[in-house]
DNA sequence: CGGAATCCTACATGATACTG
DNA sequence: CAGTATCATGTAGGATTCCG
């Protein structure tokens, strides 16, 4: 496959050096907090906006609606609009959006294995 | 292993919906491009101050400064000082620092993967 | 209910200058 | 060279209000 040859040899961060390059900003479009939370919630069903805004503790309704529409705009989540009334919005995610959930779970294990030895480390550290 | 156990059947994000937790605190401050892209620059050698603002791209040395104390606090990240005239100071990852290096490495090339996916997307996208 | 728009505040960030 | 402190500014983010 031709994308991979390309990538082959290459640090998997190559072009996320330079600042100006779209896989910088993709790369900090999803390299934050509201944005990968919402990825996991989703990632165990569809979900209406007001479901997601109880499920993702502390996130508020504009945080949500600006880091979905973020989301949308990247193609990583899909919006569909059920015209009823009241109006009822769900949220999918797309297979996009499903490979970076897995990618997304490789960092939450990682949080969960090390919170001890993070804790340890704060406990030591004197700043 | 009673750490494992402990995990197993539970959803890799689960003590993440709390807002107030410990993981979401640690998670919370890993998941920002700076942290990420330190640690991905750090991967390949041990770096001084001076190189890693070099390094990563676009990057302020006040930015540098407080992502290298955040790191350094959660044990992520060890730093050496040389007492020589100039003063030398060296960044190393620590073996948990190593260990999340291996899962942004993910997060990097899925955003390599998904590079063409995603710009297409954005140019469907009309908000 | 979902979301846009407004206002307002706090904090993140940059630029600069100073110290050991 | 590495790091801190200070100041200035932008932007993130919350609360609120209005609209379909």
């Amino acid at each position: 496959m031709g994308t991979k040859e390309q990538l082959d040899g290459l640090p998997p961060h190559a072009d996320l050096r330079r600042a100006d390059s779209l896989a910088r900003e993709i790369f900090s479009d999803v390299a934050n907090k509201w944005a990968l939370l919402i990825i996991e919630t989703l990632a165990e069903r569809t979900l209406r906006f007001s479901e997601l805004r109880d499920q993702v503790e502390g996130i508020s309704h504009k945080m949500l609606t600006q880091n979905l529409r973020m989301l949308e705009r990247n193609g990583l989540v899909e919006r569909t609009v059920h015209p009823t009334i009241p109006p009822r919005v769900e949220y999918t995610l797309t297979a996009p959006g499903r490979a970076l959930r897995a990618t997304v779970d490789v960092l939450c294990e990682w949080t969960q294995r090390h919170l001890g030895e993070i804790e340890e480390a704060r406990g030591r550290f004197t700043g």
